[in-house]
DNA sequence: GTCCAATTCATGTCGCGACATGCATGTCGC
DNA sequence: GCGACATGCATGTCGCGACATGAATTGGAC
């Protein structure tokens, strides 16, 4: 098997299994990863449009990401307005709910990522992330990623 | 942003990047990469149980694939036959179409690992596919992958 | 002002991917 | 033999994830 081959697979398998653990702690408070994802931006960022949404998930890169968004309308997580000044939009706020579950999602998250910094321990973390980085710059997913970074730093919020 | 979720999002954005530029080659052939994946074991191993494609098959962990096997039998390129001497079991086997649809395959997927040498050049793959390999080791898609490189190396058939 | 293109969003469709359930078949204890 | 259990597979359900389409709205060209 080629050394690129065995990376594909090694890549999709390692999405797989994050994904699996994720789900495995999220289903305690009724989340999946990607509503969880949706309901963190929302929190660091409403109000929000529903294309600026759309343009920090990492998931769900297609035109907009109305259906994640209509579960969490649904379990009464988040309000769907439409906005005043463009009534093309859809704002989104959170609910009192939507908060404390997204606080909860923050504990949860990192309870993920003290697991993973324990499994990357000894080694070099920086440079798959570099090579990574590169290889998904220019590509949907990757830019949103890129987009929520720049976020981070312009308004903590 | 903590360098696990970064880490995180970054292997999520490659694997739809990578799933992304597979499907538009292959969609030059009528296959998706799940499709793709399952015919390329087929080939290489049939005739093959429906449980044995699934312990290789790194996408589609679940009990079973049946619905991807579905969707090749439709398309003419994969038989199923129940096994004589267990009629639990389903036999599977290529039609002379799969056998083609197979080195085209082959064809693209190459195409694939060329680009991700090229975007691997410089790099220490290596140490990326160490720690990946350590990351999913005992989790169900990284079994299947373990299953794959083994049945490899024992029979090159 | 009026048309035209662009933007924003909702919705239909398809193929996964994970889980649960149910049926047919085989196997083992006795 | 036969009954309990395990195995192999199909199928129903749900939530994505990618794509295409269409409606409402906006803004600019003229």
């Amino acid at each position: 098997m080629r050394t690129a081959e065995q990376l594909r697979y090694l890549i999709l398998a390692a999405q797989r299994e994050g994904n699996r653990q994720l789900t495995v702690l999220l289903s305690a408070i009724g989340l999946t990863p990607a509503q969880s994802e949706a309901l963190r931006i929302i929190a660091d960022h409403e109000p929000l449009a529903l294309r600026e949404l759309g343009d920090m998930l990492v998931c769900d890169t297609g035109t907009s990401p109305s259906r994640i968004v209509d579960r969490l309308v649904a379990a009464g997580l988040v309000e769907r307005t439409s906005s005043q000044h463009d009534r093309r939009q859809v704002t989104l706020t959170l609910t009192a709910a939507g908060q404390d579950k997204a606080l909860r999602v923050v504990e949860i998250e990192n309870q993920l990522y003290d697991l993973l910094d324990h499994a990357t321990a000894g080694t070099d973390v920086g440079a798959f992330i570099a090579f990574l980085d590169g290889f998904t710059r220019q590509s949907p997913a990757g830019t949103a990623l890129a987009n929520r970074l720049a976020a981070e730093k312009k308004q903590p919020d």
